[in-house]
RNA sequence: GGAAGCUUAGCUCAGCUGGGAGAGCAUCUGCCUUACAAGCAGAGGGUCAUAGGUUCGAGCCCUAUAGUUUCCACCA
């Protein structure tokens, strides 16, 4: 008797059930010994700060269906899981923590607060892996990696100290992004732009020689008091005579030149511009040209320094109101007027960021750029869609500098060390180390690394590099890497450079690059918004099944799509179809059934459905092989719905009913298009097509490891 | 300032290298027909944004325009 399928589609009855068997049975594990072709996907690491939302649910089910269908394929399919630490995003999270408690980092020191974030992280760093387990991903579980992970470290340590060796690392003075509130720098590609409402001052700088006063504009009033100079565009007519003289800067009292700088647009505002070299990147650029001195005026958290007594502690809002105030009443200010300007925030607090001088580590991205550059060019790295391309070129041609130090604890700390008696520095991979010069130890740089740093070895740290591994041997370099298009410019591209500077080799062959998951509004899920959509709720509902299914349905590469309630449902409705049409099938089984094979002669009905069916094969091996998982998806439905439920099964019952051979040939064609249907469909629907081909096959077989049908032509 | 995407049925979107205008949901009609009402049978509904062009033939290629979204750069 064979085992039967409970009535009604319910996925909470097996999905977990299911998961468990294929973990028991070890089939998410790659081998490095086999002799079958290498496929790998190595995870974009979720933070571990983070819940499972509607991106990952995207992001990884096109993975898990692209790794499914290649170890179907006969291929050693490997998917590497890990998270990364997210330095500035748990950082925060900690200090929140502890600042509940009245505590602050400064309290505790950093011993204690690396303890207290290790604790987080072992607490919270495991939920968002379980929840990707909820969506059936084949990830290889005993390779799970994380950024911080004694491996991983041991990769950043040894990439660190072979820039700077080469030169492609250094420390300097520069004027960096500075984010008040996360008290770090932050790299430009951290730094979103937004337009804000603002107001132009028109403010008049008394000449020293009682000359009158030279008109100009600013959007921040409050920098004055760190003005070294003011500039004009050599070419300016208007200005001609007076570069050169000297005024006198209001409030302040302190005598500035008037500078010629081509900088300066003729055509903007009075054609004339206040120099705060420590408060503005152009500004700097300009101090730097003209051996102007650097004056701060902002503290690390954006207030005014105690050097101006009148202004000192206010945060730099409260400061410029008063600056203005105090420049009106000084007959300094000429006019306002309304003026939309774009500034600068953190990505991931959003508050304002302040230009800053200060020391930092950086890597120089020109020369690493242009075999990354290259590798995209050359076709040997195919973004898909292909316009992406476009995107990456934009970034690489014109690539800055990158600073990679942060002020943070929680991180890779930067293996550099000072010697406090000489000024040495030594990089090291190291853990201490003594002054080569005067013997005497020395003390490690207190900062870290940009987190991103570590993210763009990901592709062959997590494959045990620098050491000589099977693994790299077998698997690198990868072949698909599924990301968004949010993130090229952060993560993809730094991959690249990486993998070219220290592989010698692409780090993936294929970016397949999704969209957004918006709301049914189709904005933007955000926390702020409470519009977010949370994925564990839908599995819940429908199963992890029919969210995948809807996830790769409708969907074009690189496109947002939006979360409607409704086209889950008509999802799970599928899939509810599916498991009628096979309990139709399995009811209508003699008891000793045994099929393998298609019968010899076939009645014109069968042949139609055969037919069909290997051209549907045939063109899902293509769509998917083409990266068009959406096109692929469309055609099972439409196959599995129009052609098999709605006219082939129709067609079986009066054969069925009749008995004899003509019923028997219809059970054998109905057995073996439902197994070859199962089995592609099985990347898209996990579950459902394992339960029902455990129940069908009723042999121990397991589906996951099915040959995926190519094209079944019948001999 | 530079670049890209989108505009197809009431709604959400597919449409691969140019040759049939499609799906889901919604609407209307009739059905609880023992696989499935999470369903079945059927119906209505589109100058494929606009204007030109290439072509035997254009939703698809080219040019321009409009609306919309996004990315990059950033001028005080």
């Amino acid at each position: 008797m064979k085992k039967e399928l409970a009535k009604t589609y319910e996925p909470k009855e097996f999905e977990d059930r299911i998961y468990k068997m294929w973990l028991d049975g070890g089939y998410f594990k790659a081998d490095v010994n086999s002799k079958k072709p290498p496929y790998s996907i190595v995870i974009p690491p979720p933070n571990i700060t983070g819940q499972l939302h509607m991106g990952h649910a995207l992001d990884n089910t096109l993975q898990d269906i692209l790794i499914r269908y290649k170890r179907m394929s006969g291929f050693e399919a490997l998917w590497v899981p890990g998270t990364d630490h997210a330095s500035i995003a748990t950082e925060a999270k900690i200090v929140e923590a502890m600042r509940k408690e009245g505590l602050t980092k400064d309290d505790i020191g950093r011993d204690k607060f690396l303890e207290r974030a290790w604790d987080w992280r072992k607490q919270y760093g495991g939920r968002i892996v379980s929840q990707l387990k909820k969506l059936g991903t084949s990830c290889d579980w005993s390779r799970e990696r994380f950024t911080m992970d004694e491996g991983c470290s041991k990769a950043v340590k040894e990439v660190f100290v072979s820039y700077y060796n080469k030169g492609l690392i250094y420390r300097g003075e520069r004027i960096i992004n500075w984010c008040p509130h996360c008290l770090t720098s932050i790299s430009n590609a951290e730094v979103n732009y937004e337009d804000q409402a603002g107001h132009f001052w028109h403010l008049k700088y008394p000449f020293k020689d009682g000359s009158g006063y030279l008109e100009l504009a600013t959007t921040r009033p409050e920098t004055l008091l760190g003005d070294t100079a003011v500039a004009v565009n050599p070419k300016d007519e208007r200005y001609k005579d007076i570069v050169g003289k000297t005024l006198i800067l209001p409030l302040v009292n302190r005598e500035i030149p008037v500078v010629a700088d081509s900088y300066v647009a003729m055509d903007f505002g009075t054609g004339v511009v206040k120099i705060t070299p420590a408060h503005d990147p152009n500004d700097f650029e300009v101090g730097r040209r003209h051996d102007l001195p650097v004056i701060n005026v902002l503290t690390e958290d954006a207030k005014i320094v105690d050097d101006y007594p009148a202004y000192a502690g206010m945060d730099r809002y409260e400061a410029r109101k008063k600056i203005v105030e105090d420049l009106e009443a000084g007959g300094f200010l000429a006019y306002t007027e309304e003026h939309e300007h774009n500034v600068g925030t953190c990505y991931r607090c959003g508050t304002t960021v302040e230009p800053r001088v200060s020391l930092q580590w950086f890597v120089k991205m020109a020369d690493l750029a242009k075999p990354a550059i290259k590798a995209v060019e050359s076709g040997d790295i195919k973004f898909v869609p292909e316009r992406f391309e476009k995107n990456y070129f934009n970034w690489m041609n014109d690539i800055r500098d990158w600073c990679i130090s942060r002020q943070l604890w929680w991180g890779h700390r930067i293996p550099a060390f000072y010697c406090d008696d000489c000024g040495e520095t030594v990089v090291t991979k190291e853990d201490s180390a003594v002054c080569p010069k005067c013997g005497k130890p020395m003390r490690q740089d207190p900062d870290t690394l940009d987190t991103w740093f570590s993210s763009a070895l990901w592709p062959f740290s997590v494959m045990g590099w620098p050491e000589k591994t099977p693994e790299l041997e077998k698997f690198y370099p990868t072949n698909t890497l599924v990301t968004g298009y949010d993130i090229i410019t952060f993560w993809v591209s730094r991959m690249i450079v990486a993998g070219m500077e220290y592989m010698g080799k692409k780090p993936f062959s294929t970016i397949l690059i999704h969209g957004l998951v918006r709301d049914a509004n189709g904005l933007k899920m955000s926390k702020s918004l409470g519009n977010g959509i949370d994925p564990l709720e839908v599995i819940d509902n429908y199963g992890a099944d029919a969210l995948r299914f809807m996830l790769a349905t409708g969907n074009a590469p690189g496109n947002d799509m939006r979360y409607i309630d409704d086209k889950v449902k008509a999802s799970r409705n599928f899939a509810n179809k599916l498991w009628n049409a096979s309990r139709f099938i399995m009811m209508n089984l003699p008891e000793d059934f045994k099929s393998d094979s298609l019968p010899e002669t076939l009645a014109p009905e069968d042949k139609w459905v055969v037919s069909k069916f290997n051209r549907l094969a045939k063109e899902v091996n293509e769509n998917l092989d083409k990266f068009e998982l959406g096109v692929a998806v469309a055609k099972l439905y439409d196959f599995i719905w129009d052609v098999f439920c709605d006219w082939y099964i129709e067609l079986t019952k009066p054969r069925i009913a009749a008995g004899g051979e003509t019923a028997l040939t219809a059970q054998h064609v109905l057995v073996w298009v439902m197994k070859g249907m199962l089995k592609l469909l099985h990347p898209f629907m996990p579950y459902i097509t394992e339960e029902i081909w455990q129940t069908l096959t009723d042999d121990g077989s397991v589906i996951m490891v099915q040959p995926f049908p190519v094209y079944e032509q019948r001999q």
